[in-house]
DNA sequence: GGCTGATTCGGGAATAATTCCCTATGCCTA
DNA sequence: TAGGCATAGGGAATTATTCCCGAATCAGCC
């Protein structure tokens, strides 16, 4: 394999992608062979040039970057693919790398730490960045995901929940629920620990992504 | 006027400034010479380098870019500034304008556009993406009013708004921030005050039904 | 029946967060 | 140049949160 790695670009913002194929051209065992602003295009674009590493972001409207790689991946199972999100969560980085990723990277990383993900990613190695494999390591002995652990909670710490999630005060549910003051705040702190938040924003948050209300 | 047009770029992901750059590079009549990662850095190196156009990343640590911005702007009341931002929300054009942008572009923007846009601030021209301006003209028409409390926030309280939304707590905002607690803590009551709610779970639903997160 | 385990409910006490009030500086405008 | 905001934070009283604990209830199951 003398050739050059070629590469295709996803990423819904088209300067940024301008940026990112100026720096990898750099580079001349890089090639930029295809650039793509939208998931479903990516899934096209990846059959026919069939590009040695895919550089995904991985928010972007449509299909988004992680439904991207899953249908790549599923089409091609040696596809190589490279998370690059402007996300430092190790959530994120979890959701990609299950989804079929080989690397992630953040955008706050420097331009050489691009390069060097691509061509590990070439090489068939992963590559994820330093601090976020870290932490995500952290995680992975404390062990928490927050959606699935929603089912984790019993029906009382359900209904708990919904209304912190909802904006009520522990104060406010213990009257509404005709329960003491004191059982609420227990239940708020062991809801948090269970769904590994640390805020009833947090709460909210996830309780609109799981459709748990309608608005 | 026959010399470049000389640009300062200030962003904190290196890789995206990198890519800038040389973006920006192609165009022999732009120069980019100099790079600021952090606001306080931008205001410092402003006065020394003294740039023709300051190409400014909203979303920063320490001082935002929009408190750069007016920093910037009352030191130098001719200052040339291009908000570039990763929001195509019309409330953050609107600020960036208030505070003395000369331009606001948004980062899903081709990459002609930030040249074009550059160009036309250097000229003293304003420059505003097209769909935002429709959409804020839009807005001026129709007087929002679920906006309308969010709109009394000062630059600062709308910074920690949006952290509080997004479920950080005091404590983690001040570290973002580089502030004391105490000003963060002081500043999540004052804003519940202002916007009527009572917990952070009541902030984050208002700013995702104001369309401030996509997720 | 009696045993086990989970769920529900709440008290006590240490710790941390929130709130209200106040100060001080810088900047902007009248 | 005085007044008004915006910004930044200290002090102190009040509340909330958290962690640890005990007790009742209810289920399923030898």
């Amino acid at each position: 394999m003398n050739s050059k790695i070629t590469v295709m670009l996803v990423d819904d913002h088209a300067v940024v992608r301008a940026g990112y194929r100026l720096l990898l051209s750099q580079f001349n065992r890089i090639e930029v062979v295809c650039e793509a602003e939208r998931g479903e295009e990516a899934c096209q674009y990846y059959a026919e040039s069939n590009p040695d590493v895919v550089v995904m972001d991985l928010s972007m409207p449509g299909i988004g970057g992680l439904a991207a790689i899953r249908r790549i991946r599923a089409r091609d199972p040696e596809a190589r693919i490279l998370a690059f999100s402007i996300h430092d969560e190790p959530v994120y980085a979890e959701r990609a790398l299950e989804a079929g990723a080989s690397g992630y990277i953040t955008k706050s990383c420097a331009p050489e730490i691009l390069v060097e993900a691509v061509l590990a990613v070439a090489r068939n190695e992963h590559y994820i960045e330093r601090e976020i494999a870290q932490r995500l390591a952290m995680q992975k002995i404390s062990g928490h995901d927050a959606a699935a652990n929603l089912q984790t909670l019993s029906a009382r710490e359900f209904d708990v929940f919904c209304l912190l999630a909802r904006g009520r005060t522990p104060r406010e549910i213990a009257e509404e629920l005709r329960l003491s003051y004191k059982t609420t705040a227990n239940y708020s702190t062991l809801i948090k620990s269970k769904l590994g938040v640390n805020t009833s924003a947090e709460m909210a948050r996830l309780a609109l992504q799981q459709g748990i209300f309608k608005d």
